[in-house]
DNA sequence: CCTACCGATCGGTAGG
DNA sequence: CCTACCGATCGGTAGG
């Protein structure tokens, strides 16, 4: 079950009462069909109305339950990279050391993300979008904070002496994250890989190239 | 007149005499301003009124040099992968043994993608759009011919003992090549960091995961 | 949630 | 390469 819709949304427009709980519900059901087209076909080349018969309704009637296109996008993705922060943070907080911590972050950072594949896929391919429109700044924000997470990570890892200190730490971290995010463009649930093993080869060639020799 | 195989593609400038020349320089400036919009905003998301705009003619005059706005697409990237291929092949069978082979497919990747920037963040970015139009399925069996090549290398390398043989080698290469691409999506020439520093990260953390320990 | 419609913009074309 | 224009489609709205 994942994927499920996050109804913090302002689920209960203004005057809604015995048909508040409804409405979220069916709010929830339009953006599952919203978020698996923007997955698919990208955010600017789904049109409204494609979501509404995707959804079984005409257009028109998506704006009883959102105000533009884009509000749709922001319920969709709002919350997915705060909780995948969050994730992290907890990831390097209880880990017992610098090395157990970035296996535990690669691993969650890989399993939760094919979970939530097509939320990450919407913003990932959407990157160039999103950062054009102010109104996703606080989306930069926390990935700031999430690479400040993994950084922090990595420098007690060379305080340590268990990662290399001869390589630029920025470099490694952009090579992890990308190594992490490509992955939902390829895989598929269900195909010729399953999660663990994907974890491991990314654990397996990462960390071994990360780590120092203990010859 | 929409059937007329006028001018396909690669007989740009065949039939014109005194014109033929400046008509096909005229197209390449055309092309290079297509392709810098095309990087940075996506392909379905310019217009033709803004290739015009940037190229200094009307967007209708377009159509004078180009059939099509997708046949400015397939000019810009056809040649691209195909050679890209013929440098990995090379690379591929020049090196003197596996560990180098991998350590010059990795460096030529980098540099080479580096360098074409703007052409290969629009097969990536465009990667969806590419794979539904099916006049694009030439690029698709180039990319697997890249695949195989490096995949021959990475066997060769198992062979020899240099590469570890515990890890899927699919797997392996994915993330190689994911490696690689991710880069010129955050990578800005005269940035903070030069080419050399990212191939020898690159090279750094990909190498030592992959080679066998040699105590 | 539907009917009926909007202004804007899209890729592309005819004829010069 | 321009003028003048096309049918289609876009996101969105008024009023019920």
């Amino acid at each position: 079950m994942s994927e499920t819709p996050t109804r913090s949304a302002k689920t209960a427009k203004s005057g809604a009462q015995a048909s508040g709980k409804k409405d979220g519900q069916r709010r929830g059901e339009i953006l599952a069909v919203a978020r698996r087209l923007f997955a698919e076909r990208g955010f600017e080349a789904t049109s409204i109305r494609e979501i509404g018969e995707g959804a079984g309704i005409l257009s028109g009637s998506l704006y009883y339950h959102f105000d533009t296109k884009e509000e749709m996008l922001h319920e969709i993705i709002k919350d997915h990279v705060f909780s995948l922060l969050k994730g992290y943070e907890k990831c390097a907080a209880s880990a017992a050391d610098p090395r157990t911590a970035l296996e535990e972050l690669i691993r969650f950072g890989i399993t939760r993300l094919i979970d939530q594949r097509e939320v990450h896929a919407i913003v990932v391919n959407e990157r160039g979008y999103i950062l054009r429109q102010p109104s996703f700044a606080y989306l930069d924000e926390t990935w700031q904070e999430v690479f400040r997470t993994w950084y922090g990570v990595l420098r007690e890892g060379v305080r340590a002496g268990v990662v290399r200190e001869d390589l630029n730490l920025h470099l490694v971290l952009r090579m992890i994250m990308d190594s992490i995010n490509a992955t939902i463009v390829w895989y598929r649930p269900g195909g010729r890989y399953d999660v663990e093993e994907v974890v491991t080869t990314q654990i397996g060639i990462l960390l071994n190239g990360l780590t120092t020799r203990k010859s």
